[in-house]
DNA sequence: GAGTAGTGTCATGCT
DNA sequence: AGAGCATGACACTAC
């Protein structure tokens, strides 16, 4: 549990990341036990249901509807986003290195039980002869997915991309039992390569399909080490699977995790162009400090290994700008180009791949499915599938749209919004905080019959509002306790309606009580407000403050909730209610100043009381149509948001179909080029020829020639039309 | 005690 | 010109 402890110090991200994962690994062990389907999903993404609970987990209460804006839990809400998009940027990452694993094996025969025991992750970089294994598999596994014709593209004009090595022996050897493979591995020891899909056949044959020891687990330190010290005893026969599958499950499940962490990571560092550097960056702080404990295969110690073991230092990585540069944008890319990061630690020979399936593999590293395919093969044909339909489908259209949406955009408010949303009633009663009879009233009118009828009723009974009145609806307000809860807060106050005295033309009574009451009754209004504040439940201090208020001496209470304004009308002795001052229209206001017989400072007062008042809700409505712009603009932002995780997930659906197709017309002219012979009947020799795809067909062409000589097709050059 | 949110009030400009 | 509205700024209060 170190290396929690140490993920815990790198923060609330990885501390959120920690707890969601945990929720799944504990699924997983289950899972394992029953001997289900393999640990693929875990590393590559919510394939299961159980992850997906965990998402919807994550949305339903992390997501922000469920938050408020000012909880704590907000904290968590915004790393799970994180974490969201971090799984996102996972999707493409595992297979490769799952795959890569495989390469360990055939390429040190020694090495069967860590190739086998260890997991994708661990890189096992080869040669030439391994990669072009790779990408003959891979190119059949595209090519299998495709429906494409079984063409065997063995590459034999490519001399650079090493020797294809399919042996009869190993065809039977695929179907023997696993000490059998051990022997042949071993006697296949002194072979720089076999092909993969003989090696993985063989892994196929020795570990039933669902199990897959090999690619499910991480291959730890101790565990990489293994093989070469303990050679013996694999060669001896041991059998593999049961012990392998079932002694290293719970350390797998955690090397996975750190798998996990350590692409997060890696994605997050800046890629180098040397496998080196590559497993340096991984170490320094966080994997290697992580992985020391379960010896995870990110580590330092893995990289050391695998220099010592594959010989990492010949390996290369190929930029992918070279032969995909106008698919990626910068944006996308920033993620997209890191990824090759693993997979080009098996890549030891970059120029071969490129010379002979060009962008193939850049465009295999943008997405998984040919690598996965090439897993898939070998492995677990369950696993690509729904790795990419899981990643690219399900976490792109439901949480990865929505999360991307609210990656930048989504604050606080909007959670806040979203919860009052799904909380109509708590959103009526903002302004009635004021008193009963407040422009909360008849605001609360506007958007709940319900509640209006109630409420307006009970203060347009008097026209003006009386202080008996006023009592009587704040014992509504509190009674309606659901409708009414007063809180102050933002989310409150984001559902608070513009005053519209409009709709209240005609309706006296209506109009009046569509403003701010909170000049009325002293009593009425503060002490229902903080009835108001009692029928929160989230308000108990609020409601032990109101119990006790309660007990106080009702003018006592009176006098001090009382407003200036309100004070002051009491002292001058003024004979209608601030409600009234306030509200009335400006006729019958001044009518109702002719009636009564004041003084100029009576009037001075009054005329002061209205005008306070007015401003009072016109601020108030201010206030709320800022908030209200505001959450306008977070919604402007929220769905720009989602169109762009929209038209970013279009654009990865054009990239992967561009890489098909540039695919399908590799081997297509690979396949021509094999068949190409010269006057002589020999065949053109890749380094020093190459096709040229034109609008009149396709061209022969020298590599040497220039490109004022490639102008000129005089030179030699055959019109292929296919 | 400081920070923050909510609210009331004033001043000002505009309709 | 007066009334009303909108809004920035400030102060007060409660948390």
């Amino acid at each position: 549990m170190l290396y929690l402890k140490k993920y815990f110090t790198e923060g609330l991200i990885q501390f959120t990341i920690l707890l969601s994962l945990i929720g799944v690994r504990l699924d997983l062990d289950t899972y394992l036990n029953n001997q289900l389907p393999p640990l693929h999903e875990i590393i590559l993404g919510p394939s299961s249901a159980y992850t997906q609970t965990q998402f919807h987990n994550l949305r339903n209460t992390l997501d922000g509807y469920g938050i408020h804006p000012k909880s704590v839990d907000l904290d968590h809400f915004f790393a799970t986003r994180r974490l969201l998009n971090q799984v996102h940027s996972l999707d493409h990452l595992r297979v490769p290195s799952t795959e890569l694993s495989a390469w360990l094996v055939h390429r040190d025969p020694e090495s069967v039980v860590s190739a086998t025991s260890q997991s994708g992750p661990s890189i096992a970089l080869d040669n030439g002869g391994s990669l072009e294994d790779v990408n003959n598999s891979e190119a059949s596994a595209m090519r299998g997915a495709g429906g494409a014709s079984e063409t065997n593209y063995s590459l034999s004009g490519e001399d650079s991309l090493g020797a294809v090595a399919p042996e009869d022996s190993q065809e039977q050897g695929e179907r023997e039992s696993s000490d059998d493979l051990s022997k042949e591995l071993t006697s296949l020891g002194a072979q720089t390569s076999l092909s993969l899909q003989e090696c993985l056949r063989l892994l196929e044959a020795t570990f039933p399909f669902g199990e897959e020891p090999e690619f499910q687990t991480s291959g730890s330190t101790s565990q990489l080490r293994a093989p070469t010290e303990e050679t013996p005893s694999t060669s001896q026969g041991i059998p593999l699977q049961a012990p392998l599958s079932q002694s290293d499950t719970p350390l797998d499940l955690e090397q996975q995790w750190q798998d996990i962490m350590s692409i997060m990571e890696l994605q997050d560092m800046e890629v180098n162009s040397t496998v080196v550097n590559v497993t340096m960056n991984n170490d320094p702080s966080n994997n290697n400090a992580s992985s020391t404990d379960s010896a995870t295969s990110f580590g330092l110690p893995r990289s050391t290994l695998i220099n010592q073991d594959v010989s990492l230092h010949q390996a290369s990585l190929p930029s992918c700008s070279q032969d995909f540069p106008p698919l990626f944008n910068p944006e996308l890319d920033s993620t997209m180009v890191q990824r090759p990061t693993l997979v080009r630690l098996s890549s030891s020979n970059s120029s071969n791949i490129n010379s002979t399936f060009g962008a193939t593999n850049l465009t295999g590293l943008f997405l998984p499915p040919p690598l996965n395919s090439t897993t898939n093969l070998t492995t677990t044909p369950v696993l690509p599938d729904p790795f990419s339909s899981l990643l690219e489908e399900s976490m792109l259209d439901e949480i990865s749209l929505l999360d991307l949406a609210m990656e930048e955009g989504f604050s606080q408010d909007q959670a806040s919004q979203l919860e009052d949303e799904l909380d109509s009633d708590s959103g009526l009663s903002l302004d009635s905080s004021h008193s009963p009879a407040s422009p909360s009233n008849s605001e609360t009118s506007c958007s709940s019959a319900a509640s209006s009828s109630s409420t307006s009723a009970t203060f347009s009974e008097e026209g003006a509002v009386g202080y008996s009145t006023d009592s009587e609806a704040a014992t509504v307000e509190a009674e309606e306790g659901a409708v009414g809860g007063y809180q102050p807060e933002y989310s409150k106050l984001c559902r608070m309606s513009y005053q519209d005295p409009s709709q209240f033309h005609g309706i006296p009574q209506l109009e009046s009580v569509n403003h701010n009451h909170t000049y009325n009754l002293p009593l009425a209004s503060s002490y229902s407000e903080r009835s108001q504040m009692s029928t929160s439940s989230s308000k108990k201090g609020r409601d032990k403050q109101l119990q006790q208020t309660k007990l106080q001496p009702p003018q006592d209470f009176i006098d001090r909730q009382s407003s200036r304004d309100e004070r002051r009308a009491r002292a001058m002795d003024i004979p209608f209610s601030n409600e009234k001052i306030i509200n009335l229209p400006v006729e019958e206001f001044n009518e109702l100043l002719a009636k009564h017989h004041l003084n100029e400072d009576q009037l001075s007062l009054i005329r002061d009381i209205r005008r306070r008042g007015k401003n009072k809700m016109a601020a108030q409505n201010c206030r709320k149509r800022k908030l209200d712009t505001i959450l306008k603009l977070e919604e402007g932002v929220q769905d720009l948001q989602r169109e762009k995780a929209q038209l970013l997930k279009e654009k990865m659906e054009y990239c992967k179909c561009i890489r098909q197709t540039k695919q399908k017309v590799q081997s297509l002219s690979q396949e021509l080029f094999a068949q190409l012979r010269d006057e002589e009947g020999r065949p053109y020799s890749a380094s020093e020829y190459f096709l040229q795809y034109g609008t009149d067909g396709v061209l022969l062409m020298p590599r040497n020639m220039t490109t004022e000589q490639s102008n000129k097709p005089d030179k030699k050059q055959k019109d292929k039309k296919k």
